[in-house]
DNA sequence: GACTCACTAGAGTATATACTCTAATAATAG
DNA sequence: CTATTATTAGAGTATATACTCTAGTGAGTC
């Protein structure tokens, strides 16, 4: 493997471990057993690094999030679409934790990620439509679709933020995927409301399997 | 005032302006014109601060959140608790911002933030509940309402993180309490499906009051 | 065999950061 | 007034951090 793929790689398995703010440059040059000197010669400087961490984090999701505009959409879809986000956000988990401070110090990941942002939340508002059309749910009216979605998105993202400062007992690194996944529990909590009766039972089971094990 | 005082005060200021990331001890001297020996004759050091504005934040929190068992739940009685709350966040929102790293920091921190989530939480149940009992929201299984709650949490504590990240342009401190405060519109969004007929218009008018001026 | 060029090592640097130490001054108690 | 205690200044320190600079190395090309 090419040594500029090694650092992303390397800086991604850290930054998840430890936090962007506890890893350093020299850190991840250690980790590779490089120098400071060739890190630096594959990318210009730290944020760089996060950058392209992130355009990589971003063509995955925009990849799972691609609605197919052309066939309705089916309890199989939804599945996929909620597991495959939350498999995206374990594996650049580091990327949420320090977000603020990362788009304050990169104008340009300010901007990409705003762009990510409104496309994801174009992408559930579109997934509420097609279940709405596919008689998943009650269709609503267009603001409430919005104020849903946004909803949504508030607590796919932050799910994990909840675990790892409410749950944990002592570090907050003993998380796993399988917890990270009953936040899938959660979405589904705030559509079933709107469930029709024909897909009422077989969301709620879906649900289910999501359950936590442990109440809080 | 007292100079330990005054460190609090111009600590969370900085921190509320700049971030916790940004801010350091020398900084805060500098900005109150003291010695850096002096501040630390007054904190052991930087965590020690963190925390004591924790513990101010908290009994803020915990003074608005007392809900009383004695008498029915109204109208006004949630639009407080939810102003409240916001004013809490808006006045302590450094906090939020940099929560994992600062609770990876501070274990003490670590288990009163803990402690003080689920004081919250159930606040947020006891709500629901005096709510169903007032006869603004239908009834709902404890499961479900439990569920809710945390939704709702999920959505309090992390809406200004969106507004930060998603929705301001070039830099993410022309934040107001007004925008902020949108967040009510969001919080009510989650319990419009559960709202009696009874309340539902009533509900729904204070909602509106909350609306975003601009769509995203 | 000289030359190029992508790549790498490793010492080094400027700056920042959290925090310490000593000495001095103000406030207070007896 | 004196002794004690609380408070403060300010220089200083150890360590860390992001990043630079110079001197190569080694694989391929003509």
């Amino acid at each position: 493997m090419k040594t500029r793929d090694k650092i992303l790689l390397a800086s991604l398995e850290l930054f998840n471990e430890r936090g962007e703010r506890n890893v350093t440059t020299n850190h991840i040059a250690a980790h590779l057993a490089i120098s400071p000197g060739n890190l630096y010669y594959h990318f210009r400087n730290k944020s760089d690094i996060i950058y392209e961490i992130f355009l990589e984090y971003e063509k995955l999701v925009d990849f799972y999030l691609d609605i197919p505009e052309d066939r309705s959409l089916t309890l199989e879809d939804l599945t996929f679409y909620l597991e495959s986000v939350f498999d995206g956000l374990w594996s650049y988990r580091f990327f949420h934790r320090d977000l603020e401070y990362l788009l304050d110090s990169d104008n340009r990941l300010r901007r990409d990620y705003r762009d990510f942002t409104n496309r994801c939340l174009g992408s559930i508002r579109l997934i509420f439509e097609k279940m709405a059309e596919a008689g998943i749910i009650e269709p609503q009216p267009v603001d409430l679709r919005t104020a849903m979605s946004l909803n949504v998105w508030l607590v796919i993202t932050n799910w994990m933020a909840f675990l790892k400062t409410a749950h944990a007992a002592e570090d907050s690194n003993n998380l796993t995927l399988t917890e990270l996944k009953q936040g899938i529990y959660q979405v589904l909590t705030l559509e079933i409301p709107y469930l029709t009766p024909a897909y009422r039972e077989q969301v709620m089971a879906l649900r289910e399997q999501y359950r936590p094990s442990l109440p809080a």
